[in-house]
RNA sequence: GCCGGGAUGGCGGAAUUGGUAGACGCAGCGGACUCAAAAUCCGCCGCCGCAAGGUGUGGGGGUUCGAGUCCCCCUCCCGGCACCA
C-alpha cells in the first residue's frame, strides 16, 4: 500500500533558512520548469540552423480517451532520445499529432449518442493536456490530426495521382458480412464467427473496393531493407516473410468443359514433387466450382457452407480442413492421367489462382487430407536411409534439402533444383507453364464502408461511371454531425453528402461513401509534420530538411502493416517527384508492451468479470511465494488469468494520470525507463513507482544539502591533484558509471542508464570527509554529471536543482558529459581466480602486469594453491582485465 | 496453423555479447531514530547446509579450460496474420 502524501498535503516552501530543505514538491517544479520551456519556446524547432538536424519520432496516439501507459513509454523513449540528443548539439525536431480516424470513435458513438467528431476532439484536448503535464519536449506548432480536412485533404489528392498511376484501382475484395445488421464487420467484431453485436453467423461477402498496388513495390521493399542497418533485424525479418518472395512453377492442368478445351491453373513451389499429385483443389468461389455445382446441389450446399465463417487468416489455418469431390477431372500435363478436382474450405480465391495441386506424400496438409478422404498418396520422393509410410506423417517427406525424385520416370534420381528445372522446361515446351516468382503480399485495399475515415474523391455518374473529384474542388468534406447506429455508413443517409454534379457531364450524381482505411492517414504523417502549415502543398522543401525520420519508435505490434505502408508510401512519393528520399525511417526503436495481471471470476452462469489488478490482493506464504489472491472489497479469493497486454477488455489498464498525480511526472518517466529495457515487454508494478519516487527524493535532498553545506568550498580544490584513494575510489564510481551509461545510451538501453544514475548518488553520498574541501569539489562534480545524466530521464527536477546550484541558467544548453579518463585509472586491479572454471578467489596485480606475471601471481595465491591440491597447472588461461583460470 | 520474439531469486530486471550469475530497484527480515506511527538511515537477503561446501539462469542433450550467452531437441508465454490501432 502507498504512503506517498498526493501533492495537496505538502507544507509551504522553506528556502530561506541556509541549512534547511525544501521538501521535494513534485507539482511545483514541474509546472514551474514546463512554464519556463512554454515561455522561452523551448522545443521549437526551426530548419535553418547551422547544427545537424536530428528528428525524433513516436508513433502518433489514436485519441482513445486518456494516455495508457503504453503512451507514457513510447513518448518517454523518444522524449529521452530528443533531449540527449539537443545536450549532443543536434537541432532537434521532435513533434506530436493525432491518429484520429477509426472504428473506436464510431462505437463510442454508438454507445453515448455523441457524434464521433466531438468524441474524438474531446479526447485529442484532454490527452494533449496530458502530454504537456508529462513535460515532453514536444513543438506543438507542428500539430497534425488527421481527421481535419486541412490534413486529410492530401489524402484525398494523393488518392487521386496514384489513380492516374494506376497505383490505385478497382476489384472485388472479400469482407465479413453480418447478415442480421446488413453491415460489413471489422476482423475485431467477429467473434468466434459471429457478429458482435447481433452474434449472427458472419458470411464472406463480395464487394467492390479500391486497392493500391504495393506489390508493384514488392521487389524494392524487400531488397531494400539492406539499406536499415538502424531498423531491428526481427523486425526486417517479419516484412522480409510477409513479402515472401517465392520461386516456383505456374502451370496448367488441361481439360474440357462443355467440349471447350480449359486450363485449371495452380502455381507450386514444389514442381519437382508434380509427378505425386493425386488430385486438385479449388476454392468454393472458383469458377470450376460454381459450374460443377451446377447440377449438383450437395456440392452447392457445401460451397455455401465455405462461404460461412470470418475471411481472417488465423481462422482459415486452424479450422477443419474439409472438401468435396466436383466431379470434374482434369488432366496431369506431364502424364496425362486424370486427376479429380476437389473444393477445399482451405484454398484461398484471393491468393495465387485460387487452386493447388495437391501431392498427399509430400506436403503436410494434403497428406492429412487424402487420409481424410481416402484420397491415393503416391511416394515420389526418397531420403537414403528412410522409409515411406502411408501410417503417419514424417517430417522428412518435406525435405526438399536431402530428398531425391523416385517413381517419377525420366526424373528419378534429380535433386530438387534440378528436378525443378527439367519439370518447368517440359512444361514449358508443352505450353502449359514456366517458372515463375510470386508475392505472398497483396495490394493493399483501402475502401472502408465506414463513416469516420476520410472520404474516397470519387463521384458516380449514371453516364460517365465513376469520376474523380477535380483537385480543385477537394477536400470532400466529411460532416462531422453523424451519430452511427451500427446499421451501415450513416453517409449513405445523408443526401447533402451525397448530391453533387457529375465533374464530367454535369448532370446529378451520387458521392462514394467508403471511406480510407485509417493506414492511409499514418503512412504520411510524419512527412507533414515539415510543413503542417502549408495550405496549398502536400509537402514542400522543409520536409526536405527534416526527413528522413533519424529515429523513429512504436510498438513492436506495427512491426509490419503500419511500417510497410509507410515504406511503399514513401517510395510513391518519390516517384511522384514529392520528395527524395528512399525510406521514411533510419533507425526504429520497437517498444515491447505493458502489460499487467489479470484476475477474473467466472460465475456460474453469465458473463466472466475481470477485476482490476489494484483492486486485488494477493497472498503469500513465509517465503514470499504467491498462494492466492483476493478482492479487496470483499475478501472472496479470485481466479488468475496470466499476464496480457493492458486493456479494457481484461479490466487491468493502470490509469497514467493517478500516478502522475500522486508522485509527478518524473517518477512515472523514471519508472518507465528503469523498470525493463525498451524492447522487451514492461510488467507493471506499483511498489516499484515508490523506489523511483524515493530516488527523486534523495536527489533533491542531496542537491540541496550540496547547495547549503558544501558548495561553498569546493571550488577551493581542483580535482587534478592526487585525491585520496577513498575520494579517488567515489570519482572512478562516477566516471565508471558514467562511461558504462553511454555505452548504455548509444545501444538504446535506458534502463541500465537509469541504474547508472543511482549507483552514482549511491557513490557520493558514501563519498568519506564530509565538511572538507575535496569532499566538496569531488561531489559537486559527480552531481553536476549525475543532473545532465539524469536530465533526458526526469528533465524537470534536474532544470530546478541545476539552477538552485548555479551550474548554469538552463541545463537544456549545458553539454553532455563525457567520463575523464584521469578520473578512471587505476593503479592496481583484482582479477577473479578459478580452478578448473570454479570460482576460488581472487589476486590482485598491477594494471600493467604481463600475462607472465599474473600466472606467476596466480600460481602462487594461496587460493590456488589450496584448490590445486598440489597437482600440476596443465594449462593457464588469462582474460586481460578479468580472471585467470587454472586447469589441473 | 504460419511468421517473429521471450523465459534468469518472492518480484522487475543486470551480466561490458563466451569469462565472478543475480548489478540497480521492489518486497521481506533485523536494527537505529520516535511516546507512537509515517518518513529517513544502517545491516541481511538465490536455493540446500550448523559449517566446509554443494547447487543454480524454463526442460533435455552437446561444444568449450570456461555456457544465461553458441549448437540440436522439447515445453510454456507474448506480438502479428492484411477491416483494432
Amino acid at each position: 500500500q502507498s504512503i506517498i502524501p498526493p501533492f495537496t498535503t505538502i507544507t509551504t516552501s522553506i528556502r530561506e533558512g541556509p541549512f534547511m530543505q525544501e521538501k521535494y514538491n513534485p507539482a511545483e517544479i514541474e509546472q514551474a520548469a514546463q512554464q519556463h520551456w512554454d515561455q522561452s519556446l523551448a522545443f521549437r524547432a526551426t530548419e535553418s540552423a547551422g547544427k545537424p538536424k536530428y528528428y525524433c519520432l513516436s508513433m502518433f496516439p489514436y485519441p482513445s480517451g486518456k494516455l495508457h501507459m503504453g503512451h507514457v513509454r513510447n513518448y518517454t523513449i523518444g522524449d529521452v532520445l530528443s533531449r540527449y540528443h539537443r545536450m549532443r548539439g543536434y537541432n532537434v525536431l521532435q513533434p506530436m499529432g493525432w491518429d484520429a480516424f477509426g472504428l473506436p470513435a464510431e462505437n463510442a458513438a454508438m454507445a453515448n449518442s455523441v457524434p464521433p467528431a466531438k468524441w474524438t476532439f474531446d479526447n485529442i484536448a484532454y490527452m494533449k493536456k496530458q502530454l504537456q503535464s508529462l513535460g515532453f519536449a514536444i513543438d506543438w506548432a507542428r500539430e497534425v490530426t488527421t481527421c481535419k480536412p486541412d490534413y486529410y485533404k492530401w489524402n484525398q489528392w494523393f488518392f487521386l495521382r496514384m489513380l492516374e498511376k494506376g497505383l490505385a484501382y478497382q476489384k472485388t475484395g472479400v469482407v465479413n458480412w453480418d447478415p442480421i445488421d446488413q453491415t460489413v464487420l471489422a476482423n475485431e467484431q467477429v467473434i468466434d464467427g459471429r457478429g458482435w453485436r447481433t452474434g449472427a453467423l458472419v458470411e464472406k461477402r463480395e464487394i467492390p473496393m479500391y486497392y493500391l498496388a504495393i506489390t508493384q513495390y514488392a521487389e524494392e521493399l524487400l531488397g531494400a531493407l539492406d539499406t536499415l542497418p538502424g531498423w531491428p533485424e526481427r523486425v526486417k525479418t517479419m516484412q522480409a516473410n510477409w513479402i515472401g518472395k517465392s520461386y516456383g512453377v505456374r502451370f496448367a492442368f488441361p481439360y474440357e468443359l462443355d467440349g471447350k478445351p480449359e486450363k485449371l491453373w495452380v502455381f507450386t513451389t514444389r514442381a519437382d514433387t508434380i509427378m505425386g499429385v493425386t488430385f486438385c483443389a479449388v476454392a468454393a468461389e472458383h469458377p470450376l466450382a460454381t459450374h460443377a455445382a451446377k447440377h449438383n446441389p450437395k456440392l452447392a450446399a457445401f460451397i455455401e457452407e465455405c462461404k460461412q465463417g470470418s475471411v481472417m487468416e488465423a481462422d482459415m489455418a486452424t479450422m477443419e480442413k474439409k472438401g468435396m469431390p466436383t466431379g470434374i477431372f482434369v488432366a496431369h500435363p506431364l502424364t496425362g492421367e486424370k486427376v479429380e478436382v476437389w473444393v477445399g474450405n482451405y484454398v484461398l480465391m484471393g491468393y495465387g489462382e485460387g487452386a493447388v495441386m495437391a501431392v498427399p506424400a509430400h506436403d503436410e496438409r494434403d497428406f492429412h487430407f487424402a487420409k481424410q478422404y481416402g484420397l491415393p498418396i503416391k511416394q515420389v520422393i526418397s531420403v537414403p536411409g528412410q522409409s515411406f509410410s502411408l501410417d503417419a506423417w514424417q517430417e522428412w517427406y518435406a525435405d526438399k534439402e536431402h530428398g531425391v525424385c523416385v517413381h517419377s520416370g525420366k526424373y528419378d534420381g534429380l535433386t530438387y533444383s534440378d528436378a525443378v528445372n527439367a519439370i518447368a522446361t517440359d512444361l514449358s515446351t508443352k505450353n502449359l507453364g514456366d517458372k515463375q516468382v510470386v508475392w505472398r503480399l497483396r495490394d493493399w485495399g483501402i475502401s472502408r464502408q465506414r463513416y469516420w475515415g476520410c472520404p474516397i474523391p470519387l463521384i458516380h455518374c449514371e453516364q460517365c461511371g465513376t469520376v474523380p473529384v477535380p483537385d480543385d474542388q477537394l477536400p470532400v468534406v466529411l460532416p462531422e454531425d453523424c451519430v452511427p447506429d451500427g446499421s451501415g455508413n450513416p453517409l449513405n443517409k445523408r443526401e447533402d453528402f451525397l448530391a453533387c454534379s457529375c465533374p464530367k457531364c454535369g448532370a446529378k450524381a451520387r458521392r462514394e461513401t467508403d471511406t480510407m482505411d485509417t493506414f492511409v492517414d499514418s503512412s504520411w504523417y510524419y512527412t507533414r509534420y515539415a510543413c503542417a502549415d502549408n495550405g496549398t502543398a502536400m509537402v514542400d522543401a522543409r520536409a526536405e530538411y527534416w526527413l528522413p525520420v533519424d529515429q523513429y519508435i512504436g510498438g513492436i505490434e506495427h512491426a509490419i502493416l503500419h511500417l510497410l505502408y509507410s515504406r511503399f508510401w514513401t517510395k510513391v512519393m518519390r516517384d511522384l517527384g514529392l520528395v527524395k528520399f528512399d525510406e521514411p525511417f533510419k533507425h526504429l526503436l520497437t517498444q515491447g508492451m505493458v502489460l499487467n495481471e489479470i484476475y477474473f471470476r467466472k460465475p456460474e452462469s453469465g458473463r466472466i468479470a475481470y477485476y482490476n489488478p489494484a483492486d486485488v490482493e494477493l497472498k503469500h506464504d513465509d517465503k514470499g511465494n504467491r498462494i492466492g489472491a483476493v478482492l479487496k472489497s470483499d475478501g472472496q479469493p479470485v481466479e488468475s488469468g496470466g499476464i496480457g497486454t493492458m486493456s479494457k477488455s481484461k479490466n487491468n489498464g493502470v490509469d497514467p494520470q493517478a500516478l502522475i498525480e500522486q508522485y509527478g511526472a518524473d517518477t512515472a518517466r523514471f519508472f518507465m525507463m528503469f523498470a525493463s529495457h525498451p524492447e522487451q515487454t514492461l510488467e507493471w508494478s506499483d511498489s516499484g513507482v515508490d523506489g523511483s519516487y524515493r530516488f527523486l527524493k534523495r536527489v533533491w535532498t542531496f542537491g540541496w544539502r550540496l547547495k547549503n553545506e558544501w558548495l561553498s568550498k569546493a571550488k577551493a580544490v581542483t580535482l587534478d591533484t592526487k585525491l585520496e584513494e577513498g575520494l579517488a575510489a567515489a570519482r572512478r564510481e562516477v566516471h565508471g558509471n558514467l562511461k558504462q551509461a553511454n555505452y548504455d545510451l548509444a545501444k538504446l538501453q535506458f534502463n541500465t542508464v537509469a541504474s547508472a544514475t543511482m549507483k552514482i548518488l549511491n557513490a557520493l553520498e558514501r563519498v568519506p570527509g564530509a565538511g572538507s574541501a575535496a569532499h566538496a569539489a569531488v561531489v559537486s562534480e559527480g552531481f553536476n554529471i549525475l543532473l545532465r545524466l539524469l536530465s533526458p530521464i526526469t528533465p524537470h527536477i534536474c532544470h530546478d536543482l541545476w539552477r538552485e546550484l548555479g551550474y548554469g541558467d538552463d541545463i537544456l544548453q549545458a553539454p553532455w558529459p563525457e567520463p575523464l579518463e584521469a578520473a578512471l585509472a587505476q593503479d592496481e586491479i583484482e582479477l577473479v581466480l578459478q580452478v578448473n572454471g570454479k570460482l576460488r578467489g581472487a589476486v590482485k596485480v598491477p594494471a600493467a602486469a604481463s600475462k607472465e606475471q599474473i600466472e606467476h601471481a596466480a600460481l602462487a595465491s594461496e587460493a590456488a594453491q589450496k584448490h590445486m591440491e598440489g597437482k600440476p597447472a596443465k594449462k593457464v588461461v588469462v582474460v586481460p582485465g578479468r580472471l585467470v583460470n587454472i586447469v589441473v
